[in-house]
DNA sequence: CAAGGAGATCAGACATACCTAAAGAAGTCT
DNA sequence: AGACTTCTTTAGGTATGTCTGATCTCCTTG
């Protein structure tokens, strides 16, 4: 009877759809392509889904015409995406993991740690701000602070900037950026944006080049100095 | 083709049916009911269960005669052990978690960690002999010291022991005996073991004198000094 | 405006894990 | 041995989440 008010905790899998929605739609809706790429998981999965996340309240949905979350879902994506980036931070600062090992542990972890742990573990840490990669963890109550940053891709030429996030899940893609030092509080010169193809050249505090093409470019955020 | 070499991970289900076996069969064998009550689950999907344990090689299970874990099935229901104690040691020393929550939590996180977190943890914890209610902590290669302590309801009247376990489960029971004192190095004497109900008396360090059930008497392990 | 093709949905399966109700096996008591 | 009771298994269903392959829609392009 109550079934109306139970609210039964959601599953990994639906928490895990909310997150990719989430990411995907940003304040726009996301297709079922970009969620069955997102997701790893087949075009068909994924309709089938976002019909049951529609039915359940946590998304709005046309069929042919993308999802997006609905209020209740976006609170949900927020608790799981603050979990995961509390995670990573223990992770790295309290078990020495390395960076890029930190994603596919709290990826697991996110789903079966209560409230009451998170909580336990957010005092635990010092409440941090921010994860490891720079990425601002929203708060309990769901506020997530806004983004004063701006992608690599689209800083000016000639501008001083520093790195303030670094938000790569693939392990390999990782190493590589903090092996060249391209981590987050990292100052660097814009050397050159291309417009042709989006290839961003910087020099770091250290007179070192890189070059980086531009889907990259794109997911690092920087500030203006 | 490699699905005998894949030994893709155990289900969180499967790891429960196994540490259940492992708890109730000690080195005899488990019974359907005896699972079914163990678990909360129907008696029907224990059967279910055991047939496909059998198949993974987990268990050695004939209907109607009962169920025992392969040697393999031991070693994962052990890591599984391992972990659990693991974690409800960080959760009390680390997040500050109160002794009656460690359990519930535990059960869930244990399915959710790597090995490499585990290690790590045990690692960071300065690797842990035993948890907070002085369970034993497998060893990372499996390893279980065996049991020193004898159950209180089969201590001599007249003893002086030191409580070495209290294993429970239900946060009511761990409530009591926690606010009784009857905690993990405590030392009692041994006042009664009435033979008729098994009815255990004993007195604290402080002169207090604790009157126990039977099945409570079985759960709560002591040396003799 | 009529095709084509990309993208999405539908239909049918499979795997896991649970439940209830009915039927079968084992051991106990007379 | 026969009857009972208790334990177990079987049978049939539900719920979640996935995949494949067939079909449908919509938009772009000629
Ligand atoms: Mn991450
Ligand atoms: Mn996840
Ligand atoms: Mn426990
Ligand atoms: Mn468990």
């Amino acid at each position: 009877m109550s079934d109306l008010l139970a609210h039964k905790p959601i599953s990994a899998s639906v928490g895990d759809y909310l997150k990719a929605i989430w990411n995907v739609a940003g304040s726009g809706s996301a297709s079922t392509n970009e969620l069955s790429e997102h997701l790893s998981v087949a075009p068909g999965s994924v309709t089938r889904m976002l019909g049951r996340l529609r039915e359940m309240g946590l998304a709005d949905y046309e069929p042919y015409h993308g999802a997006s979350l609905t209020e209740r879902g976006r609170r949900e994506a927020l608790r799981l995406v603050r979990r995961h980036r509390l995670i990573e931070t223990f992770l790295l600062e309290h078990l020495g993991y390395p960076l890029t090992d930190l994603h596919e542990e709290a990826e697991r972890l996110e789903h079966a740690v209560s409230d009451g742990f998170t909580e336990r573990l957010a005092d635990f840490l010092g409440h941090p701000g921010r994860d490891p990669h720079g990425d601002p963890i929203p708060a309990a109550d769901g506020t997530l602070t806004p983004e004063d940053s701006l992608p690599l891709s689209e800083a000016e030429a000639g501008r001083r900037v520093r790195v303030s996030r670094v938000s790569h899940e693939e392990p390999a893609t990782l190493a590589y950026l903090a092996e060249n030092g391209l981590i987050p509080g990292r100052l660097l010169k814009v050397e050159e944006v291309r417009a042709l193809d989006g290839v961003v050249t910087v020099e770091d505090e250290y007179g070192t080049c890189h070059t980086l093409g531009g889907a990259l470019a794109r997911s690092i955020l920087v500030r203006n100095l």
